[in-house]
DNA sequence: GCATATTTTTACGTATGCATTAAATGAGGC
DNA sequence: GCCTCATTTAATGCATACGTAAAAATATGC
């Protein structure tokens, strides 16, 4: 028989597996259709929307879309304008430019601290495997599912450094740049060279070289910022 | 005709903020308070308390209340707990660790940033009074007005940066770490030492050498927090 | 006396209602 | 025409109502 399911409310809300498990209340659901319209693009940046609108259309009232709109005005998704409803916060090259710098340093020194932890080959295995993901998308030339490898790696490697608001700033910031990576994902060039700086890290992780992995992963986040500020600024996409 | 259902419900009419802090909304007000609650600790670590309750004692509906709880939620102030009230979320060591991780490499960065925007003297006035004010307080051995200067000093820096990420981050954390903070400000040693490290940190942004100013600034900041936590755990404070 | 079943209580999550007020609309004067 | 001021409209912020489910309290069986 069909009890109702615990779900297991992570703190910082990043569930992956969210659409699996059952029923959510409806607060949780709107935070997690919302997110799913504003990074697909359906809920386009910069665009208005009321309050009621919304609640129609996840087929709610106004309240669990007002929390759920709190709580993503936190995480720098949108912005409650009394009267204009939410606005989806467009991101420009310029945020861009402030995200890259904040995320170069953290995942930098997430990489460290990953180092630092001497973790075993085993231990590493997940993230190894986000890595030969990786190289069998470019082999296949599939850039959605490079993303998607690439995007399991960055998750890894920030969890392997055992901090938790490390995890969460990381989940936020790359959060707030998911559009934009989306966009300039068929316009950059192939990553070949990303999986090499990658390799890199790994092995200065797996070597326990703390320094090492942090100096070659921020160059690493040195290059993506700089290649997708190009590109963006390049293309005129003044907000995404 | 429209009823003046309007209830004055500021029993306080002598609080000299609300003055200057124009007319706010119920939610906002339950926001400030609440952190002035938890920051003051009248809102114990680890402690429970009913959405209701806290309405009660606001003096409004549940709906402000909650919507602050969330907001402040976002910003790990505290946790929603179902049916078990709204937790003030304590702060280990180890937790200190961890946000003074982060907050070592937020604001090294800021420090870099900004001694490469080529600040002018005249610009770094605030800063520098700030420094005065430091060093004003230890010469009059006033530690809670060192402490608000050395906020003030912190505060400045990262918003010479010129990022607002930054700005938002650094100020989440610090918020986290502000009950620790004020519990150490009796029990630390005289702050001289921190004194001569922010004139360097100046020193080197007035130069406009950007990697020093970095070094330096990451330096300061794994000393205070190896100062913090090893007095946290000297005095066997587990949960702040 | 203890474990289990049952009732009661209670806090929450969500829906709904309504006063307020910003914005939109329209009237009136120049 | 268009600027100013009054009127209307509409979305919000907040209060409140209420069903639901967890927890507490009570009863029941052994």
């Amino acid at each position: 028989m069909p009890l109702p399911h615990r779900v297991e409310k992570l703190p910082w809300g990043h569930n992956k597996k969210a659409d699996l498990m059952s029923p959510q209340s409806s607060s949780q659901r709107a935070i997690h259709e919302l997110r799913e319209l504003i990074f697909s693009g359906e809920l386009a940046a910069g665009s208005d929307h009321l309050e009621s609108e919304l609640a129609e259309r996840l087929n709610m009232s106004r309240t669990p879309v007002r929390e759920a709109a709190l709580t993503l005005e936190g995480q720098g998704l949108l912005e409650l304008r009394p009267r204009k409803g939410l606005r989806i916060l467009p991101v420009s090259p310029q945020d861009i430019r402030e995200i890259y710098d904040v995320l170069t340093e953290l995942e930098g020194l997430a990489a460290q601290r990953a180092a630092e932890q001497g973790y075993s080959s085993a231990q590493l295995i997940d993230i190894k495997q986000a890595m030969a993901d990786m190289d069998a998308a470019v082999d296949d030339n599939n850039l959605e599912d490079w993303a998607r490898a690439d995007d399991q790696f960055h998750r890894e490697l920030v969890r392997l450094s055992g901090n938790n608001r490390l995890v969460h700033l990381v989940g936020m910031m790359s959060d707030q740049v998911r559009r934009a990576r989306a966009m300039t994902l068929f316009i950059r060039p192939i990553p070949t060279q990303s999986n090499e700086d990658h390799r890199g890290v790994v092995d200065a992780i797996e070597r326990g070289d703390g320094a090492e992995a942090g100096r070659l992963y921020r160059g690493h986040c040195e290059q993506a910022k700089k290649m997708i500020v190009e590109l963006l600024e390049k293309h005129r996409l003044k907000k995404l």
